[in-house]
DNA sequence: TACTGTCATGACAATCATTGTCAGTAGTGT
DNA sequence: ACACTACTGACAATGATTGTCATGACAGTA
């Protein structure tokens, strides 16, 4: 596997906490919280305080490096992903996720949104199932 | 108008402070938060305990009399529905929101799990915007 | 190297939506 | 009226997330 790990935001100092940060979304493939990340890196010996953790995943997340969603219960989680924009299919039970990308739902939220006269418009989506090993 | 308002559960007693979040929510077209809710009855007079209120409209989203959908930082906004499957075209600015219908989304949902062996599937989807008025 | 202004960190406290508790209340059927 | 439950609500507890702020690390400069 290849994969860079996430780019730290620009303008901001590449410190050590945030380079623990970025090196731990490499070593899983499905969405964590916040607190596990910081549980992870405590057990691996890298310490970061959970406030940096917080602040981390957010930049991260706001420059577009990380994925976020939301669990039924409104926790956050978190995974690396790629640049382009793309969608989840998540097994409800053991969290694998797969990147899926769609043109044809993009459009399709971008007509509809036309047709009521909405602008500047976005959208989410996530699919959720049970995975072939599940 | 005549929409009918969102129907109590089956099995459950139509009490007083039930058929209030019920009435409540007819009075609005946008998402509001549990706590809205229970402010909304209380000026109204029908004042309805908070856990009641939150209880209530859990039974009612579980039932799917209601939808409920998260706000970027993670709080419940619950709305009136109607009983068929549909997502949320909701105004970023005012809140203003119109449900849509998208067969076309559904089946490229499903076809796309199932390439992936996906089983029992199902999927989030909202679009956001900026409306005419806005 | 010493200096300096700034950004970053982390222990800890605070916030706040949401959920749990449990004694008291109100439907429902007999 | 009675008995049996489900329902309610004031209050406490939970738990993720955010705020605070003294301390520490960085980068550029002289």
């Amino acid at each position: 596997m290849t994969s860079t790990e996430p780019a730290l935001p620009e303008g901001t100092r590449p410190t050590r906490q945030r380079r623990a940060v970025a090196t731990a979304l490499q070593s899983f493939e499905d969405f964590r919280s916040a607190q596990d990340i910081h549980d992870l890196l405590r057990r691996s010996g890298d310490s970061v305080g959970l406030s940096t953790v917080y602040r981390t995943l957010q930049a991260l997340a706001d420059g577009g490096e990380v994925d976020m969603l939301r669990t039924d219960d409104g926790e956050a989680l978190y995974r690396r992903c790629s640049a382009t924009h793309h969608h989840h299919l998540v097994c409800r039970s053991c969290g694998r996720t797969v990147e899926v990308e769609g043109p044809t739902v993009e459009r399709w939220a971008d007509s509809v949104a036309g047709i009521h006269g909405f602008t500047d418009v976005s959208h989410t989506l996530e699919i959720f199932g049970t995975c072939p090993s599940c």
